[in-house]
DNA sequence: TTATATTAACTAATGATATTAGTTTTATCA
DNA sequence: TGATAAAACTAATATCATTAGTTAATATAA
């Protein structure tokens, strides 16, 4: 194929990776990388494009990782089970890979093509797997944003070290989850019984 | 007081904010604060410890304000009102201080004590405006993780332009607490006639 | 008022980094 | 076998952070 048998963008990506879940994803350094790779960090200008590429790259690597994660997690689950599912599957993946995780939100460019592609995937996954409490209109995408808020809040803090040691995270997280999806019977009765509550 | 009349660490630290707000966190080095404050860079030394050091302080500078407009907005509030409240100041922090935000977030070290005690400080606000609610044992500190999460969350994604626009951004916000405080409600009505639900 | 001590500025130097330009090597394909 | 294309390389530059050592200014003590 190629005229030359060096490296390939995936490996790269890989050994990106790595570092960024065993030192921080600010530890990456094109330097590092490349001493990492076995090769002089102006070779990797031939995969990538400067730092600012390899981050973007390494952010959808990540997203693509953890639509994959999510969506195998949610097969043959329905309703509460369902998103307990992709929840955990999120939450393990910020656990597993940090850096990777820390990558998909840190992208030079948020507004990027690809990085919205995957984004788009993501939240589709969401609202399918919201779909079976009914949501009505602009609600599903209102609760697939709180959804994401919660999720990646409770991940991010998780990761700074943002809560204290004291109470099992696990208990938090899952009674984080289901406040959340009680939260949206209740809002529902609401919305049914009574016109426009208060908001 | 001082021997000498030059900058103080509240001058660099305002300098260094406004910095972060218009270009971004990570537009702040030590070369452009101190062509900003018009002084040679080795200079900054005197009142910082180096680049982490910039960042430690800046994230107290930050928590203390936030901490500041969290609490005003809690005065004469409780209950769901107070919720709101402090809600709607931590996200408008957010929004109007992007970078100092960030700042409060990305600390070199989140173990330092002096983050600690100010995150500590906005931690037990939460805890009493969640007083309201009544809740038992653990399962007030359940509830503020849950809340930081949820701020968290909404604010890192707005910031980072996560969600589409296609919907206001301040309705899904709205909506987001209530359906969490709807949750509360309802997980206690169940934890009170059932003895352990599913969990 | 004057001298001293303290502090904050400075200059100079070093090492690490990203990045660009231009060159060499090597595998594939005609 | 030879041309091509891709991926490695070397060399060079600019920007940083950081350290060491120096100079200047000011509050306080004499």
């Amino acid at each position: 194929m190629s005229p030359r048998n060096g490296l390939d963008l995936h490996t790269v990506l890989q050994a990106a990776a790595e570092m960024a879940d065993s030192q921080g994803l600010d530890e990456i350094t094109l330097a590092s990388l490349a001493q990492k790779l076995d090769i002089k960090s102006p070779s990797l200008y031939n995969h990538v494009n400067g730092l600012p590429g390899l981050r973007k790259k390494l952010a959808v690597y990540g997203l693509d990782q953890l639509l994959d994660v999510m969506t195998r997690a949610a097969v043959g689950q329905s309703g509460a089970a369902a998103v307990h599912a992709i929840s955990e599957a999120y939450i393990s993946f910020a656990r597993t890979h940090p850096g990777l995780y820390d990558a998909t939100l840190r992208a030079p460019d948020a507004a990027d093509t690809e990085i919205q592609k995957v984004g788009g995937d993501i939240v589709d996954l969401a609202v399918r797997v919201l779909h079976a409490y009914d949501l009505k209109g602009d609600a599903a995408i209102h609760v697939v944003r709180g959804l994401r808020s919660l999720l990646h809040g409770f991940a991010s803090l998780e990761q700074r070290g943002g809560f204290g040691l004291l109470l099992d995270l696990d208990v938090s997280f899952r009674l984080l989850i289901d406040t959340f999806l009680a939260g949206i019977e209740a809002m529902k009765q609401n919305s049914e019984t009574i016109a426009k509550p208060e908001l």
